[in-house]
DNA sequence: GCCTCCATTGAAATTCATTATCCTAAATGT
DNA sequence: ACATTTAGGATAATGAATTTCAATGGAGGC
């Protein structure tokens, strides 16, 4: 696990934010459902049934707005009209990138860092600082090829 | 160019569909706009102002959808809260990317061809078949590095 | 050329994810 | 513990996108 819980509450602290039980819950369970790739709603119901039964769903949806600043967890489009996140398993570069199947909506994580090159090209040619990037593939995965 | 409308007008009958005024008015638009990445609200305006008043807002929502379909268009996803459109300069293998800059919002179009690699190892890899794909890069453009 | 059929359209209503509001509760620093 | 200020919960509001539905209009058959 590359999470402690002072590590959360320091980086917290910088920005003038608290470590409260919510916080912690929701988080719990993004690091419990590790490639789930859930929705705001799908972890306000699991923290619901879970951990903290008088949650509110604003209260999700900024506590996940949150963590995403902090870089904890990443926002993820699976363009099916809900945003979902993912923990950062940040070592640092340690990118992945997903594979989505327009049949059955199977989602794969492809791990690579074949994308340097280009990103050093890019940075050059542009003059352009990456920060960041999203790389989605979509095609038919290997079970609806049959 | 690269499209003739006998030639939308057949891909559109083969899958029983039919050439209407709205729907060369909305592909005029985006014709004529090209590297604006134009929301569905925007292009809803410019059909509005420049070719066809009475048109509805539904028409273009879906048809924009339809057009999608035909893979005459692609859809965007700037992360503004807004769906975009570009027309495909399909030749076929000539994509670009997008980088977008978090600072001042400028999107600036890379073409690139260096992902085959890529894909090639990943359709070995998890005999996954490529439809398509997206990449965005985010960070900081040369202007606002100033 | 006329008729019929079915896709298409526009207006309005609706859906649904997300965000803002407002007031109370609870963390943190002293 | 106290004061300060952030955070939380409930609910209303927002806004993009979709659906509904009645009316229109093209395309193809006769």
């Amino acid at each position: 696990m590359q999470f402690s819980y002072d590590d959360l509450k320091l980086r917290l602290k910088e920005k003038g934010y608290k470590l409260t039980p919510q916080r912690r819950a929701i988080l719990d369970i993004v690091i419990e459902n590790p490639g789930k790739h859930l929705s705001t709603e799908e972890i306000y119901e699991l923290v619901k049934k879970n951990l903290s039964p008088d949650i509110g769903l604003a209260t999700v949806y900024r506590t996940l707005i949150l963590l995403a600043d902090l870089e904890v967890i990443s926002k993820l489009n699976l363009e099916d009209g809900v945003v979902r996140y993912e923990l950062n398993m940040h070592d640092d570069d340690h990118q992945h990138h997903h594979l989505i199947c327009s049949s059955c909506g199977k989602v794969i994580e492809v791990v690579d860092d074949l994308l340097e090159e280009l990103e050093a090209r890019i940075e050059a040619d542009f003059d352009f600082e990456i920060r960041d990037h999203k790389l989605k593939f979509f095609g038919i995965c290997s079970d609806c090829k049959k």
